[in-house]
DNA sequence: ACCTGAACACCGTTCAAGT
DNA sequence: ACCTGAACACCGTTCAAGT
């Protein structure tokens, strides 16, 4: 029985959720399949395409059930269950970040959150902007998160050893006052994930409100002017 | 005569100014050195610490001079200044997301932004929160320049005609839209990057304000509640 | 149509041995 | 102290040849 692209895929994402990135070669995942490494390149046209596929992956079903509420809830429930979907498989923000051709998941994603802003009467730079921004702090917390996931994988004694040499030197008083109590982990994780992204959230979103403060006024006049 | 560490960073800026991350390889490297590609280990413990050693050489005299205002205007311009360091080395935001040791100058930089936040009056947990989200959006925005940059340089037609073909299925009214006028360039990079940072500059101060409304009558007695 | 076998042109890293 | 030479254990990719 032949392989699918599919199975393909599954494979990748198992041999990802196990043994991390940096074990996703071409060849490792052919093992993991039983063929020679050649196969995979009848699927993909090379790794980059699996790449795209795997991170196209992540961005499946993140629409479903549609987001309801205020242009500002239906925004936070999507960056919520996007973050969801890329800390459930281990290094996916980082591999998400190397991806290249967007799919239709991921164009879907965004015209969601376009769709969103300017059907609330925002225009269209501030709405393309504001989206990026949304979209760099949903990568940003991810990646951060992972990382420190990973780092406490391969034992984080080693990181925070060093990490604490330097910062004992006083000439870092804000970093030690902040790190204070957990002790240097506090900053590389800071612990409370929700609550922080939450938090980041907030600040982006109440930002968006502050920067263009008309946005409800002109809703209805939103398509004619269409600036 | 023998090779320095800064001979080897040097030499590494300048390999990828003209080739690109992926061309900085310890042997290619090596060979612009005119030594063998075993000779940069007795300057580097490995690859991860050639890498941190370069992302840290980005981030020197950001700090100089010391940024003045208040202290939105004072993270206006550090973010100012260190997106700026980056774009101006190919790649750099993608070499800078590979970094995992902090060194001085990156240690310097996180506790200039803390310490202008907590003079400010805000919390613990805000101040490490805030400046997270504003290292998220420099990497991701920086990051998205460079992408940019490096689709062109690689022949942008072929992205966009991939892009352009799946955006025709209508089923993206709004990407459309917004990518109309000056075609799907427009989605990718949206030109204006100054007018573009600004305003996602301008989001996330305003939003840190918004979120954190009595920051300043807090001011003197940050040293005491300390919370 | 789908995969194997084997090769090609690379990698990062190590380490005895040289100077 | 600093580097060479050469090896080791990998990579991604290609492609004739098989079935």
């Amino acid at each position: 029985m032949s392989l699918s692209r599919n199975e393909v895929i599954d494979g990748a994402l198992k041999l990802l959720d196990k043994e991390g990135l940096d074990a996703l070669t071409m060849r490792r995942l052919a093992d993991s399949l039983g063929v020679q490494a050649g196969a995979i390149y009848w699927h993909f046209a090379d790794k980059q395409d699996l790449i795209d596929a795997l991170a196209e992956s992540f961005m499946g079903g993140i629409l479903e059930p549609a987001p309801k509420g205020r242009w500002d809830a239906q925004l936070a429930e999507i960056s919520r269950r996007t973050v969801s979907a890329l800390v459930s498989h281990r290094d996916a923000a980082r591999l998400a970040t190397l991806a290249l051709r967007p799919g239709p998941n991921g164009l879907a994603l965004s015209e969601a959150m376009l769709r969103i802003m300017r059907d609330a009467g925002f225009g269209k730079r501030a709405t393309l902007w504001a989206t990026s921004v949304l979209g760099y702090y949903m990568l940003g917390y991810a990646t951060d998160v992972q990382a420190t996931e990973a780092a406490k994988a391969r034992g984080l004694k080693a990181v925070i050893k060093s990490l604490d040499k330097t910062l004992d030197h006083k000439q870092y008083p804000k970093l030690r006052e902040i790190t204070r109590n957990k002790g240097i982990e506090a900053l590389i994780s800071s612990g409370q994930f929700e609550a922080r992204f939450e938090y980041g959230l907030q600040v982006i979103l109440s930002g968006i409100k502050a920067t263009q403060p008309s946005a409800r006024r002109r809703r209805v006049s939103a398509r004619r002017t269409n600036r």
